[in-house]
DNA sequence: GTCTATATTTGGATAGAC
DNA sequence: GTCTATCCAAATATAGAC
């Protein structure tokens, strides 16, 4: 059994190695974070980081994992609930998003997305999987059991569902850029509500 | 006076460079394309690339410059006499972004924006102001010429930009990646139009 | 304007002592 | 598990001949 008594965390070496990985990578991308700044961010030389990984892509990988790890789940009852109650159900969904924008590791994972994107061919399927179709796959569902409750017009739910998303993913994008030059977003923030509102007066019945 | 009577283009040395960069830094990024790579893409020497730029830097800057600069124009009269037609407007504007999309150099000109949108903070400040600061002007301007025109329910002109732009956006972001992969686009090309209806079903009196 | 040659730095990775 | 020492490859950039 590990020393947790004492509420400090002790944090291994791998996990530094993991979390000043996170913040070289979300901020300057996977070439130009070089072994040797993460070694010298982590307090170690470059030789010590290879008790811990097989080469500098294994850390990556190791990093990237989480990338789509928190995509907040809905049961289907969950979902069932909300969206009998109409527009409770967009405002719940906006909300876990927002959530995500504003979450300090969240963030971080979805600049190295945004930087790797167009460099790694896994993790533009893994957006197109994770990011894209998870997310319609729960707004279809909720807008279909919407639609069977009379409570907005009938139309295509995936079509409805990527028209809710993609604003949600354009602000979502707005703020981190914003973010990363700590500009203040107060006023970008309170686009999810307002996109809520007008997507929900678009479609009820 | 040059020699341009034939139908063959005359390609300097320096036009040649600043299109193998182009196509290199779209598909690789600005850091992983070396000038090494730029110099045998273009069949000389690394040293020789030293006479007409003063740096890597130098030739990624003069690439960069023209990312910004086709972003279609609208006049004050193109967009009165659309937006007096009503959906005409929202028509004309999503089928010019899709020319855009599917535009090759336009193409690679996104794809190196997206790479280094998180790298480079003039290219995150050009974002906001000529991708959408430009793009919600243009559009503002319809729809308050729509609402004058009792065309469209009265409500913030710059929001509902906000949503239209979005969702053009991202259809384009979707477009870009996939087509990255030399996957077939045609279950998502339909998506501007599909947008445009649903839109304009959403904002009409 | 292009070439060869070279300087210099940085980066990824390993061997072997402690 | 970490260190020192070292290797080798790749990258940016310059000097000077042609």
């Amino acid at each position: 059994m590990q020393e947790n008594r004492t509420t400090e965390k002790i944090i291994s070496t791998k996990e530094k190695i993991i979390n000043s990985s996170k913040r070289l990578f979300s901020e300057h991308g996977y070439k130009a974070t070089s072994v040797r700044k993460i070694a010298s961010d982590v307090g170690i030389r470059e030789s010590a980081l290879y008790n811990h990984f097989k080469n500098k892509e294994d850390i990556f990988l190791t990093v990237a994992k989480d990338i789509f790890s928190s995509p907040f789940s809905f049961s289907h009852d969950e979902i069932k609930d909300a969206a009998l109650k109409g527009k409770v159900f967009l405002n719940k969904y906006a909300m876990q998003y927002k959530l995500l924008t504003f979450d300090k590791n969240n963030e971080s994972m979805f600049r190295i997305l945004l930087i790797e994107l167009l460099q790694n061919k896994e993790l533009r399927e893994q957006f197109m999987s994770e990011f894209h179709d998870k997310n319609i796959k729960v707004l279809s569902e909720g807008f279909f059991i919407m639609m069977q409750n009379d409570l907005i017009r009938s139309s295509d739910p995936m079509m409805l569902s990527y028209e809710f998303l993609s604003t949600l993913f354009y602000i979502r994008l707005q703020i981190t850029l914003i973010r990363y030059d700590s500009i203040s977003t107060t006023s970008l923030s309170t686009q999810f509500e307002k996109h809520v509102d007008f997507f929900w007066e678009s479609i009820r019945k």
